[in-house]
DNA sequence: TTGTATGCAAAAGGTTTGCAATGAT
DNA sequence: ATCATTGCAAACCTTTTGCATACAA
């Protein structure tokens, strides 16, 4: 991390270890609120403000990952059976894609560990036609 | 809705009708607040409150689903290269898979409509060991 | 020394809840 | 008549932001 931290020219701070050794001791997938549990366990007075700052900083970096791609609010839609999505990583968009193909997958079970499966889905992550062209345009 | 709502002994009522008819006029995946303009728009004073309400207990019914299954805080993990997710139901855990078998999924690029994807993760949603044995032992 | 990060406190969403009144069956 | 639902308003929780100070390089 601190050589990304170089590459940028970021200082390293005690915050950013702090949060990151937290976050590297759990393999749970820890709020921010827990991150700043621990983290400020090592390093009191850290403010969650801080916390939300640095781990940006760190996903920034490519080094922390946000699971639950949680927008700020919800979003809903009309139950209409099994399907994937596809998320525009540009405008948020998200589009149903129906697909057979990808509707039996199969999980080994040797790797689920005791953990059974109702049902999945998958995200799929890029850029619609329209964030692609104006990113072009603005080259 | 009318059906599942009797089947459950709920009153159909006006709000009830109204956000199913907004979120079902759309196929973007609309907010809780753009439902509630939606609503609204047909049955003037209808709260936001109302709105969280009905599209719970739509949930419930499995007339709706929640995508982006933002809980209430997001929830980080150290980027260790492409994995998915097992998501317990019961208690929220969320564990990493790793199973190269599941990194080359393709998606056929008729499908993908000028979407460009650049990453992609699975979401498994299921029941943990623990919470079926107490599942099981509540019975 | 310079530019970024931090703490503090306040604000800003998004969502939930208590309570009295309304309404569906 | 009965029980769930609604509106209203306030509370709650998570996340963001402005500003002055502190700090890494």
């Amino acid at each position: 991390m601190a050589a990304r931290c170089r590459e940028r020219g970021l200082p390293v701070t005690p915050q950013r270890r702090a949060v990151l050794r937290a976050l590297s001791a759990r393999r749970d997938h820890p709020t921010a609120e827990q991150v700043h549990a621990a983290a400020s366990a090592r390093l009191p007075g850290m403010t969650r403000a801080t916390v939300y700052r640095v781990l940006d900083a760190l996903e920034a970096m490519g080094v922390v990952r946000r699971v639950d791609h949680a927008g700020a609010a919800a979003r809903y839609e009309v139950d209409s059976g099994p399907h994937h999505h596809l998320v525009c990583v540009g405008c948020g968009r998200i589009a149903d894609l129906h697909e057979p193909a990808l509707e039996s997958l199969s999980l080994p079970a040797s790797r689920a560990r005791g953990f059974v499966v109702k049902e999945y889905s998958i995200q799929f992550r890029g850029l619609c036609s329209g964030c692609r062209k104006q990113q072009r345009s603005r080259k």
